[in-house]
DNA sequence: GTGAAAGCGCTAACAC
DNA sequence: GTGTTAGCGCTTTCAC
């Protein structure tokens, strides 16, 4: 065994007086040998401190047991909390996470699948983030899992029950006695949004409420974009609402400071609630009413499916849907 | 070349009509070989649609051209930053990063670790959020390089100028007619907030205004725990102060948020500074002038070093010490 | 300027 | 139950 390089199974085998192959089945736990033989190779390792070296492995085996997620925007609370549940749930599972922050960019984003590719990572985890699939077709013969949108021929896809949440925000405020809801979405056309407005509109309806196009407003999901066209509204047109669901939790800390700035009380005069539960949410005076989504779920839900596409196990579920609650705090 | 299989440089050299070794020649700009070879290689390469194997390369020249990162938590904003930076520098060099999430915890890491070093990644960036390196000495014949704080062996490290920041914020504040500044602080000993209240002494000074032990208040750096503290310190003794310097942007929300619900003006009868500059300063109302960490330039330095130690580079600097700047807004 | 061939560390098929 | 060995795709030395 060399000084300065690392040992390799070659080392181990000498040590333990074996052959490559039967250090091998040990460390693999393959079987097919016996209870002396796997001590005395146990022994080896530990005390040449062998370590596997994974590109021996993944070049013998192609596999890598590396999984790439591609994501528009680590920054953003939604995607940190997915990329730690799934980083968690891979790291037992000994796998490592590469990652690839698109910036919502598409030459960004192909730079990151070629490299994928070239390292022969064994399946990839696509957050969308509700902008377009631009990729499509580019990934061959990699399983590739989606959160949140997919593209036509998507193979595997996990997402909330967008449409409950937006049922349950609406709700909540409906049961409280709100009668001029303002839905302030997300201009982008993304089906996330369109099922959150399906369910606000099955709240209304279930309420009685009739459906009032004026009380609904399209903006950027940002909070400078949500700010100006909340201060727009009530500069023109007063505060003709007592309620509002953003469909993200910035919007509506952007409809709440504007409120509260011009001397609004919430949530007596109007009742808000957003969307996503991002940590931010408990950090305002009033606490924001929102929706978990559950990223936890989300990411487990995920790994779980990649990693049967891996092993090529059949997955039953071609979508999995997760499901979202009402999280009551100071803003209903 | 086989119709299920990945081409590999075999294939472009039977393609071609010259060796393999001709082929990666010219797939690695390593001279010698003549411009109509070149040619004919480059044209297979596109034909055959070939993408280097990454495993073999990294066994044959026991390099991944795979960089980990170590992270106490991706969800934080100022680390999700400098995550976001270090991906987007580390691609355009063709390198790929590794995200490891510790959660603070020794065991997670530890794990990652011991994964890292099995897939023989180049190099490790280790953030460390201020709390201990436990690591020390786990880590062999590998660059890495810390932000923020390090082990006292370790060859290189990143950090904020964080006594300018104690300054400049304190300074702020003082300049405006502040004679009685809380200083709010994170009371895990880490160098970094020692250094901020070094920053904080200095302008104190600077301002003849003596330190009062009184108005140093520490907790855990979050923003319940901030709250708890400053509601039990106005309950108790009043607002005493009229300045706040937080040694981060959560702290300093928590006060805020208490000093509005108590009916104190912000900035006019105290005022708040707070530290990191994470996007929530600017989504509240009052913004909260803070102290901007400049995590891309914090990213650069990391992303540069590590990739010189990689190349066995000579590095002038063991310490790279990134400026802070103040962010002057609502709070002051 | 180009090719032949060894070998990186490992797994798995085959032999015993 | 264990050993021998071919070969994964690539780089690199050594011939020519």
């Amino acid at each position: 065994m060399d000084e300065k390089k690392k040992p390799s199974i070659v080392d181990v085998a000498k040590w333990a007086g074996v052959s490559t192959a039967t250090v091998s089945r040990v460390i693999n736990h393959n079987g097919g040998y016996s209870r002396e033989t796997e001590e005395k190779v146990k022994k080896a390792v530990n005390e040449c401190e062998f370590t596997p070296n994974a590109n021996a492995i993944g070049l013998r085996t192609n596999k890598s047991r590396c999984i790439g997620v591609i994501v528009p925007d680590v920054t953003n609370e939604f995607f940190a909390r997915i990329i730690q549940e799934l980083d968690f749930y891979l790291l037992k599972h000994k796998y490592s996470l590469l990652i690839c922050n698109s910036n919502e960019g598409y030459e960004l984003e192909n730079m990151h699948i070629r490299g994928l590719i070239e390292k022969h990572i064994d399946g990839i985890v696509y957050i969308s983030g509700q902008n377009e699939i631009k990729h499509t077709g580019k990934i061959r013969n990699i399983p590739v899992v989606y959160i949140d949108r997919a593209p036509k021929n998507a193979e595997m896809l996990i997402m909330s029950d967008n449409q409950e949440g937006g049922y349950l925000a609406t709700r909540e405020m409906v049961r409280k006695g709100c009668l001029r809801i303002l839905l302030l979405r997300d201009v982008r056309c993304a089906s996330t949004i369109r099922y959150r407005k399906e369910g606000y509109l099955r709240a209304l309806r279930e309420g009685n409420i009739p459906y009032n196009e004026e009380l609904e407003v399209s903006c950027f999901p940002e909070y400078a974009q949500a700010r100006s066209v909340m201060d727009r509204l009530m500069k023109s047109r007063g505060c003709f609402f007592d309620g509002i669901f953003a469909t993200n939790d910035m919007m509506a800390l952007a409809c709440i400071n504007v409120l509260l700035e011009a001397g609004v009380k919430i949530p007596e005069e109007v009742k808000v609630v957003g969307f996503d539960n991002i940590s931010l949410t408990r950090f305002t005076s009033p606490q924001i009413t929102t929706i978990t989504q559950d990223t936890r779920q989300m990411a487990l839900a995920a790994g779980s499916t990649i990693l049967k596409m891996i092993q090529k196990k059949e997955i039953r579920e071609k979508t999995t849907i997760i499901p979202v609650t009402l999280e009551v705090r100071g803003t209903t």
